[in-house]
DNA sequence: TGAAGTATATTCACTGGTGAGTATACTTGA
DNA sequence: TCAAGTATACTCACCAGTGAATATACTTCA
């Protein structure tokens, strides 16, 4: 089930990111993560400091792959700017099909996590999500698109709400009809001060 | 600290909404929810046939008022039509302000029980949210904007957004920039479609 | 160079505590 | 007197975290 090739602390983050994504953090024991790591649960407190420790660690392993992930979605995708911002919600439609898909690990955290402020997942998932609107605007930016960093808010809002609704409602419309709002955001930046 | 004229069953319900809404669903026994509302955890049993059970109680005990409480800052706000959806955000940025304020249950909820679907307070929380989206639209198709569906879902969107981002980055400006959206919606949708 | 020492990595078995849910008996008002 | 409602006291499973011991590999100096 787990690649041999792997260290001990690889194959706990591996096994921690599918269980604490599948199932949710609190719902996770430490016990179980280490069965499916096939080590002991000795061996995870040796790795990591805590169960909260290794939370922020699998959020942490989290950020970049998913930050590329747009990056692609978005750097590949045909068309002007609408265009390309609009296919990264396309994208998401596509993922949340997959009977896997739980919503976005951050913002779930976030919402079990709640009753704890200050705790490092919650930092974690916070800087996640401010480099998702920090790229979004620089490319508002670069494309001589007025109000960047709003327009850039606006977007990550629309982005966060499909990744809410789809779960809520498990419809993968949502994240077409947040597409559609975004391109007209875009669209509208675009006209008004692009000119 | 709990109101000596309610029944056994209202004093249960009112602890399972401060406790589940403060820290969480599964972060919460029943012993806590019986000791806080004063009684054993076996009169809970009496009342709830189990804590699933108590949970999809406590989402369906949220429902109207919170619908209501829409309605209200939806209807008494000043303004046009592009004014008054603003105000439903601007007074979930007020809301947010307050210290115990940890976004949407019914989302918080859908988030930590991802990993069990078809669970009845899934369900409440589906129905809910739905409940709001039909709303928004008849309020849209009433003042005669075209494709009213299609801008409830956006302006839905927008504010499982501004609960989602408020919460992750404890910063109530994002309910700002969501009514700024919404309401650059509404008033695109109306020019375009009601003329 | 090889024995003694040290750091790294891992296991087994355990603890104190909490969780959901229950068996049984008591109370109280119609 | 009986049924609704509540309490005491329990079960069994699980959970975060730990104590003690061990295997392995890497130093270091006589």
């Amino acid at each position: 089930m787990i690649k041999p090739a792997e260290t001990a602390r690889e194959r706990i983050l591996t096994a921690a990111n599918k269980l604490f994504y599948a199932e949710g953090i609190r719902a996770v024991s430490l016990d179980t993560i280490a069965e499916k790591a096939g080590i002991t649960k000795k061996t995870v407190y040796y790795h990591f400091k805590s169960k909260d420790d290794l939370i922020e660690a699998y959020l942490a392993s989290r950020d970049q792959p998913n930050l590329n992930q747009f990056r692609k979605w978005f750097g590949e995708a045909e068309g002007d700017l609408p265009d390309k911002v609009e296919a990264i919600f396309r994208q998401i439609a596509l993922s949340a099909r997959h009977p896997k898909w739980k919503g976005c690990g951050f913002l779930r955290t976030a919402a079990e996590l709640a009753n704890m402020p200050g705790h490092p997942a919650l930092k974690v998932g916070a800087g996640h999500k401010k480099k998702f609107e920090a790229w979004m605007a620089e490319e508002f930016e670069a494309a001589g698109v007025g109000g960047a960093p709003h327009l850039a808010r606006h977007i990550v809002l629309l982005l966060d709400g499909a990744f809410s609704t789809i779960l809520v409602h498990r419809d993968p419309a949502y994240a077409e009809a947040a597409g559609e709002a975004a391109r007209a955001l875009v669209a509208s930046a675009m006209l008004n001060q692009a000119g």
